[in-house]
This record gives C-alpha cells, sequence and structure tokens, in this order.
DNA sequence: TTCACATATGTGAGCGTTAACATGCGATTC
DNA sequence: GAATCGCATGTTAACGCTCACATATGTGAA
C-alpha cells in the first residue's frame, strides 16, 4: 500500500495528503494530532491518504510553531562507567514512555569549554529540558552558572554551597552508612575507607556518610586514595596487609568499605596475592553492584544502587519542572546485598599482634 | 554583555539581532554560518548584537529549509552491555567532532515493534542517518526489511544471506581465530568453547569461527552453552570439571575460549571452587576485554575490541553514505591479550586420565 | 420559517531560517 | 565618461506546520 517517489526531493507534506484525502491540511493536521471534531469517515480518508503517500510528520516544521521540540538533552561528563551509563539508559526508557527522545552528549572529561558548548548545541537543538549527568564537583559547579533557559537538572550530589541547582541522586549518604552499620554489625572495630576520587561528588559524599558513621560507632579507621580503578584496589590491598603487620591489637583493621566494586575487585586480588583471607581475615565491601561482581571470589557485598529508578525519577522531575511544577528531589534509596565477602570479625585476628 | 529577557515569550530571532544590528537578517545569517563577503566591520556589529540578545539559532526553522538537521540515529537494542555502550560513546563522540548530534533510543528487548518506532521516530525528528548497534541476528534481519529513506547502517556482523544492508563490526572472526591459534601455540590440543546465546550474531560468528579454527588444526573440542552471564560461566566450569574426570588421556580439555569476559569471569571462580588450577590445569580466555577483567583471580587473557575505532568507522561510513560515496565497511580489527589465565598445556594433565 | 447554536471543515497568517535573486556602489577598463 | 565588473548587502519567497479565526452544514427551539 506504502509508495515512496524514489527521487531526492522532499517527502510529501500535509499538504499532499490533504490533495490525496480531498481535505483541507488542517484536517490532516486534526487526524495527525488526535484532535476531536473529524468525522470518522474522513479521519480513514486521511490515514489513507498517509499510508499510500508515506507520510511521516515533519517535525522541525511542528517546532518551529509549537516551540516543543520533544527533545531531552542528556550530558553525561566524565565518565562511561557503570552508574552514569546506567541511569542514562533509564532516563532515555523513560523519556520514550513520555513521549521525549534523548539528544545524548558524552565529554570525556570536565572540560569547561566542551561542557558549554555541548549545552550550547542542546540547546540550539531545541531540547526543552537539560540533564547533566555530572560526577565531578567541581562540574556541578560551574553547571550552576549555567544559564540555559529551560529546565536544568543535574544528576549527581549537589553541593552544599550551592543553591537553586535542582539535583536528583542516589542516596549516597545512607548507602555509605548503611555499609559501616553492617560491618559494625559483625563485629568489626577497626576499618579501612577506600576512596575514589575526591572531585568525584560521589566519592565526596560516600567517604563523609561512612567517615561519619565510623565516629558514631567510636571505630578506628583509616582512609586510604583510590581512583576508581581495580588497579588502585590491588594497590590498596597492598598497603592494607602492611598495615596489618605494623599495627597492634584490637586495631588491626578487619575489614575495607570501598567506594566501588572496581576498585573492591582490586583489593580481592591483592588481598588473595597476599595470602590473606576473604572473609576470614578481611571483610571487603564494595558500592555499585556493577554486572559480574556476584561471581568475584569470593562473591562481593555490596551496597546496591537503583538506576532505573532514578532514570524514571530524573524524567518525571523534568517534566515537573517543564510544568512549572516542583520536582520531587529526595534521593533514591541504595540497598545493601550481603554475598560471601563479609563475616563476622575473626576472634583470632584481635590475639595476633 | 550578555541580556536576556525574563518572560515566557520566543527567544529572539535572527530580525531582532538584523535589527539590533542595523544590517539586513541575511546578513545575519550570512555571518552565523561563516559565509564570505561580509565586511569584518560589519561582522563585528552583527556578532555584538548576537551577544547582547543572547541571540541562539533556532535549528527546527533551520532544519525546515534545508532539510538538515545535524542528528544521527542511534538504536541499542536488546542490552547495556559492555560492547554496544562503548561503540555508543565512540559514535557519539565521532558525530559531534564532525558536527552532528546523536538522537538516542534503547530498546530493551529485540521486539519488532518497538524497534519500527523507535525507527520511525528517529525519522520523525529528522535524523540524517540511522545507526543500529543491534546484537541479534533476527533484528538485523528486520533491519533490512525497514525502509527509512536515510543512510542505514547496521553495527553487527551481516547474515550472508542478507543483501543491500550496510553492517560494520569488530572483526569477530579473527578474534575468535586469534584466541584458537594462541591456544593451539601454548600446546592445548583439546579445549572447550564456551558460547553465547545463538540469536546473538556475535556468538554465533565467535563460536563459528572458533569451530572451525579448531577443526583446521585437528582440536578436539566441544561446545558448551552460555548466555554471556557470569553465572552460565560458573556452570559451564562445573561441567568442565566432569567432563575433565570423564575423559581419558589426550582428549582431556586444558584450555577454556570463553565468547565473552563475563562468563570467563564465572568460569574462573567456578574452577576456582572446585580447586582447578588456572592456568595451570587450566587456560582460560575470554573476548572484550571488559573493565577489570586484567584484576580477575589470574589477569584474564582476553581479546581486545577497539569500540573507539568501531564508532569513528560508523561515523566515517554514514557520513560517506550521506554523500553518496562507498563505505568503507571493513571489520575492525581485534588484538590479542596475553594475562595470566592462559598458559602452556601441562605435561602431566594428559597423564592423569 | 427563522434564529441560534453546535459540529465539521476550510482559510490565511506566521513561526525563523536559508536560497535565489536583486540592488547599490566603488574600482577598473576602454 | 560610460560601460563593466566585483563586492557587500538587501529583498522576497519558500520550507511544513499549527494557531486563530472564518465558513459551511445540520439540528432543535422560538
Amino acid at each position: 500500500m506504502n509508495e515512496r517517489s524514489g527521487t531526492g526531493s522532499r517527502p510529501p507534506s500535509i499538504m499532499e495528503v490533504a490533495k490525496q484525502a480531498k481535505v483541507s491540511h488542517q484536517t490532516v493536521s486534526r487526524v495527525i494530532n488526535g484532535f476531536p471534531g473529524v468525522r470518522p469517515e474522513t479521519r480513514e480518508h486521511v490515514l489513507k491518504a498517509i499510508d499510500k503517500l508515506g507520510y511521516r510528520r515533519n517535525s522541525a516544521a511542528r517546532t518551529l510553531v509549537t516551540q516543543r521540540s520533544g527533545l531531552i538533552g542528556v550530558i553525561t561528563v566524565g565518565s562511561f562507567l557503570f552508574g552514569p551509563t546506567s541511569t542514562l539508559v533509564a532516563i532515555e526508557e523513560a523519556a520514550r514512555r513520555h513521549g521525549y527522545m534523548v539528544l545524548l552528549s558524552t565529554l570525556r572529561e570536565g572540560d569547561d569549554v566542551d561542557l558549554t558548548k555541548a549545552v550550547n548545541d542542546a540547546l540550539g537543538q531545541g531540547v526543552e529540558a537539560l540533564v547533566i549527568i555530572a560526577s565531578r564537583e567541581s562540574l556541578v559547579r560551574r553547571t550552576a552558572e549555567l544559564r540555559t533557559g529551560v529546565p536544568l537538572l543535574v544528576v549527581g550530589p549537589s553541593p552544599v554551597d550551592v543553591r537553586d541547582l535542582a539535583t536528583l541522586s542516589v542516596d549516597q549518604d545512607a548507602g555509605a552508612r548503611t555499609a559501616i552499620d553492617y560491618l559494625v554489625g559483625l563485629g568489626h572495630r577497626s576499618i579501612v575507607l577506600l576512596t575514589g576520587p575526591q572531585d568525584w561528588t560521589d566519592a565526596q559524599l560516600r567517604l563523609a556518610a561512612a567517615r561519619e558513621e565510623c565516629e558514631r560507632h567510636g571505630l578506628a579507621y583509616r582512609v586510604y586514595d583510590g581512583d576508581w580503578t581495580a588497579a588502585s584496589g590491588y594497590a590498596a590491598a597492598g598497603r592494607l596487609v602492611e598495615e596489618r603487620w605494623a599495627t597492634a591489637g584490637g586495631l588491626v583493621p578487619t575489614a575495607l568499605f570501598s567506594a566501588n566494586d572496581h576498585m573492591a575487585l582490586g583489593v580481592l586480588a591483592g588481598l588473595n596475592a597476599a595470602g590473606v583471607a576473604v572473609p576470614a581475615e578481611v571483610s571487603v565491601i564494595g558500592f555499585d553492584n556493577i554486572a559480574g561482581s556476584d561471581y568475584f571470589s569470593p562473591a562481593l557485598t555490596t551496597i546496591e544502587q537503583d538506576f532505573t529508578a532514578l532514570g524514571h525519577r530524573v524524567l518525571l522531575a523534568s517534566l515537573a519542572m517543564l510544568a512549572g511544577d516542583p520536582p520531587d528531589l529526595t534521593p533514591v534509596p541504595a540497598t545493601l546485598l550481603v554475598r560471601d565477602s563479609t563475616g563476622p570479625r575473626a576472634e583470632s585476628t584481635s590475639s595476633s599482634s
């Protein structure tokens, strides 16, 4: 039924459909947009003409007059790691469900120039709202300075000193606290906090919360710097082993909280290489629940973030802002996943000084 | 310098810039598009007016008249696994470098209806070219039936019986052969091929190539079914252990080729649980080089796919098709990454029947 | 019948931009 | 000094759609 002109000419317009269906272009428009007040018979004719001509609405023309592009710009900056990517996919899915499409920009590094350009490009394409998945503190700050003219939502924790910036994220704070509490419940009194790069807000928040929670419980703890990679986790394991040698009595670290799963993987490899048993001698807990973490050796206890929920919430919030309503910005919960890499503190450990 | 009207009215148009700069709108257009024949002084005025008004080109209007949206539709279907995601990011990056933006659609499952809808939506937004990252055989077939009216490129191996479909991919064939050859070089004569789901073209191709290569070398081999997950790799390890018990002499499998790294991770975990030493008793080789595979226990020997190169090539090919030139569709190479999970066949193994 | 009134359809303008062509003007040529 | 050229700029008409309004047609009340 569907025939298309093979020439390089323009695709059929609403006018040609109108002619074909012997109605006015406006009636065609009404049919396309499902407006009421069109006789079923007329509608039928129009639909047939549309099918015959292979007509497809030109959204450029529509956007030009309505100011509505049906586009949401999503800018992910700095990484294609697990979290950002999962969030992106979830946002896209939610967007499509709500009749929007996603215009994507991925920036490798937190380059200000690139960010500004990406924002401008997206705005130039007429996006109705802008979502920035920014993991770095500095980036979020830049973002706050941007005057975009459309609703702007940042996925990632908000710096406390930046006001008037809509941010939405997984509850890093609660997640980190849950992890520490769980370790405390297992009897651990001295633990290592392996943190991510400090210019990542997620890393900051996880560390700050874990630290506070340690202090609240009166734990002995020390902080190791990591950079999200398994390699840095491996190095941390080496340091931990040394520390266990050098430390006396009840202060020997018996557990490690890694700010992400990749580093935890490195930690497991490092401990294994050093002959330290997990969880018998040291418990390890991660953060993210990346694919495969249930098959690490041993299976990794970790904090799972519900990125699908996050993505949906991001879209809902954008839509709310678009409608002029206050968005729901409460953080998305993170939940504990207990597996094999954590266990009760071994009594022998405290006596091995 | 930049002031913006706070009202909800329309943003400034080229006309207002023209009035502000006391030139015609066409001159403004010339400045915006960098056309020659504008006096530097005039250009200066226009630029100043643009800055003052906070003018930004309305791409809907531009698209309407030029038929060029600057948009490339990318549809990823069925997974957010390592490969597809990496490819997407690389495409986006290449696109931006060439002045295009990416309109994203992610489909969870290979639902035909969704695919058609996604294609139509993208076309409706005026994409100039369409890239479909399809991992499933059936999907690629559907794709071939789509008449889009714009250049269409499929990322993923092409079914041999489907003609006239531009496809581009990593050289799965060469990658799998490299892996087998490497094992052969280490002296292995009996190996297990752990394959992915057979409706994934990648899985098919990797298996077919590995199989052929095994036969070419006169190896004993058997095929285990997997589903890309670490869990299925774990199960495969169990089966392998049984097989080693039951098999006699030189036919005891001493190596396993896993069609992806996640499954290889599961295999490592399974072998470890069964007390089988890697690589002393069994060598394991993966495919993908996912993040962290260098910190598996032991570090995984694998085949690395250069997705960045693939993404760039995809864009180049799209551009070529757009220009009416024949695209370069030769596969992107895959390279061997030797790490610790593979080693020479242990002599003891063949005598342990 | 005549008016009002709803319901179905048509008409014209305008959205912001570019493409094609038209104009103005100083410099060059004969 | 007129004709010619080249450069810088202006004018007009699309592009395909939606909006606001105008016009037919049918229906019931006065």
